[in-house]
DNA sequence: GGATTGGTGACATTGTTGTA
DNA sequence: TACAACAATGTCACCAATCC
């Protein structure tokens, strides 16, 4: 047993300690029962303190229940062992957010590199090691999410914003990022993919200003726009049997186009 | 110089969602 | 229910940096 003041959360530790229903449950059960799973420790130098690799949320549901003792596992482990060990015991939860996935990816890439370094390895570790569900590639997109401004990781984490948005819009500088969650705030919306996309490439063209920003969150997105459309059999008649869509549309814009010089012809006849 | 790795772009595929 | 748009994800390829 180990008492609850001499308990460190793990130094860099990505992941978020909500109180919500999942928390208030586990205090509810631990005040019942008084049973707690083991936390995983690892004792800090040169004190009588331990850095929490694992029970993050039972270590604060207890505090929260009042108790002052926890059982707990104590592994002499490095600081890069250590990091790996919390982020690997924590990816396997079932609610994770994105924001806590991005850091928890970061951190284990760092200690795998650190590690290869310190152990005299040739080159580092594969981006495509960190991970047995995602692909190496997935990962980098995560771990792009550690360049977004809190408030756009915040909508992320809401699930307001996708995760593609989110790293498009990692590119963009601090000033601007906080721009475009000015405008996401003003206007009520989140840009879409393709929104995000222009403002990146725009941004690296040097031509994202803040006005730019609101003028393409103001644009309409593409599945909002009006469309005029004709069921085919409405139309079939009035057209050749060998006439494909393709030329039945064709055809169609040749008869309006026609129609509107028409009717501009007649304008400037009645004007003179 | 060749091998390895990280970072990224481009594109394809698949699943999800909103709308008519 | 069909369709279009969007979003998530994977694959491939390229470039630059680093190491041997």
């Amino acid at each position: 047993m180990i008492p609850v003041k001499n308990l460190r959360p793990f130094e860099g530790h990505p992941y978020k300690v909500l109180d919500n229903d999942e928390m208030n449950s586990l205090i509810e059960s631990i005040q019942e029962q008084g049973i707690l799973t083991p936390l995983v420790v690892r004792p800090i130098e040169n004190t009588d303190e331990y850095e929490v690799i694992s029970g993050h949320r039972r270590l604060h549901a207890a505090e929260k229940a009042g108790i002052t003792e926890v059982p707990a596992l104590i592994y002499a482990l490095d600081r890069d062992a250590a990091a790996i060990a919390v982020v690997d015991s924590n990816l396997h939860r079932e609610h994770i957010l994105p924001s806590e996935k991005a850091f928890a990816f970061k951190l284990k890439l760092d200690a795998l590199n650190h590690q290869g370094i310190a152990c005299g390895q040739v080159g580092h570790k594969s981006r495509d090691d960190i991970s047995d569900t995602e692909s190496g590639r997935q990962i980098q997109r995560y771990i792009r999410l550690t360049y977004l401004v809190p408030g756009l990781l915040e909508y992320m984490d809401d699930g307001k914003m996708a995760l593609s948005v989110g790293v498009e819009l990692s590119y963009l500088n601090t000033d601007l990022q906080y721009a475009v969650l000015d405008a996401m705030a003003q206007e009520d919306c989140t840009p879409s993919y393709a929104q995000a996309v222009r403002m990146k490439n725009m941004y690296r063209e040097e031509m994202l200003t803040e006005d730019e920003i609101y003028s393409i969150m103001c644009q309409e997105k593409a599945n909002q726009k009006e469309k005029v459309s004709f069921k085919a059999d409405m139309l079939r008649r009035f057209f050749p049997k060998n006439y494909t869509t393709q030329d039945i549309e064709k055809a169609i814009l040749l008869i309006v186009e026609a129609d509107y010089r028409r009717r501009q012809r007649n304008r400037d006849d009645g004007a003179r």
